[in-house]
DNA sequence: GGCATAGTTCGTCACGCGCCTAACCAATGA
DNA sequence: TCATTGGTTAGGCGCGTGACGAACTATGCC
């Protein structure tokens, strides 16, 4: 009992609707305010303010102030982590009960950030690229890049100097919870997004973690690294996949 | 809020004192029935009937019936891992708060189970020895075993084989809440703890997750491992570590 | 200065849910 | 057969906490 105290803490704070929403919304990577995030949860303002007060003080978000605005986010890549394993355990879950699928979720599946690198549909496909090209070797149990990947992605423009690194987590497999493959976070993961997000090869928007690819993203995602991207046209006639 | 709608099932299921307790129960890896685990939560056997009855509908654990007896266990290793990383968070949070340490605290930070393997002090003290004679490669990213380890391992009586193997996870770093260090997961810390086990060098008791290293243990870690492992009668006089 | 907007504090309401006791079903063993 | 023990179902109690509106402070722009 004693052991499972914190525990508790920090589960239950992610346990309520409101917060878990706030806390999927920060998982875009961005810092929001408080009253985007009162917004995107659709809960009144000084509710918001008491959930993100809770948030702040258990150390799960972090924030910083700029003039009358409060920029809230996700506090450590620990908590990020935390958050991803507490979804996939969610996508295992639901047997075989009705789940409605909605575009927003269609688009979800195909392309979001995952706290700072890219995920499903696409972040899976840019992993296998950099694996079927040897840049990278990625199993289960870790990954590592390649002298030749190392090349490959400093060329393309990722920082991956020491600095960078920062003691950070490198080259990490990240199971997806969507497409149950792995894709690739650490910094390698963070890098290609930068880069891809300095490109214009990807969008953002603001109050989602739904990733636009544009048109020169693809281009670009296929020539350079040879990635083999699903037909976003072909998304929604696909119909719903069993789930398990 | 659609995406994160399953999440907080999952996460409001281990928001709860008595649920999170029987999970922390059954992460010592072990079968408990729903009579023993109505004691360890401290709860009537109603009330556990409820817990478990949520629990097991959501997945996160499982349940096999023998006779008049219901045995549950972690329903898989990737809600062993969500529980980990939950309580990694929750090792970070609490700021300086003054902490209770009780004896039992300090047991469990000496050794215990983790789900399948070792965690604690000697956890990290094998996984250390591992390194040290280059048995095995751990970095933050991934693990690795060497054809030294392979066989090392292999006389020391742990099952690698394919067939033991199984499409799980062959050897993971695992961060230690207590340590903050790395510890090994993955079929090869399970396959030593399987054999500390069988050799008679750890003991665990039924209702908790607490091992206790017999005297042959520490002998045989330190010769066949080349274990540096903690003096346990020195714990105590220690004193309250800061924490962070 | 005055107005608009970001955010917090306060007081209140009400719903949810965890807990218990009591009663009931199920399996084992004498 | 009946006692024993494991587990579930039913009903009711009470606390915790998440929700809101209203009122307040703080910052910035005209």
């Amino acid at each position: 009992m004693v052991a499972a105290a914190n525990m508790v803490e920090v589960a239950a704070l992610v346990g309520d609707t409101a917060r878990a929403t706030i806390l999927a919304a920060l998982m875009g990577g961005q810092s929001l305010t408080g009253s985007e995030l009162a917004y995107i949860a659709r809960i009144s303002r000084p509710t918001a303010s008491e959930h993100l007060l809770k948030l702040v003080t258990a150390r799960l978000i972090a924030v910083t102030k700029q003039g009358r605005f409060r920029y809230y986010r996700i506090a450590s890549p620990l908590v990020a982590n935390m958050l991803e394993s507490i979804k996939l355990v969610a996508a295992i879950e639901v047997p075989a009960r009705y789940q409605p699928r909605s575009i927003q979720d269609d688009e979800m599946r195909f392309a979001r950030t995952c706290y700072d690198h890219l995920a499903g549909q696409l972040g899976v496909a840019i992993a296998d690229a950099l694996v079927a090209n040897k840049h990278i070797v990625l199993s289960e149990d870790g990954g590592e890049v390649t002298t030749k990947g190392e090349k490959f992605l400093c060329e393309f423009g990722a920082d991956l100097s020491p600095k960078a690194r920062g003691g950070r987590l490198f080259c990490r497999p990240c199971l997806d919870w969507s497409e149950r493959r792995y894709h690739v976070a650490g910094l390698v993961g963070a890098q290609i997004l930068r880069r891809c997000e300095a490109l214009g090869w990807v969008a953002r928007k603001r109050d989602t973690r739904t990733v636009k690819l544009t048109a020169q993203g693809r281009a670009g995602l296929v020539k350079t690294f040879g990635a083999k991207l699903p037909d976003e046209t072909q998304r929604h006639i696909k119909g719903v996949r069993t789930g398990r």
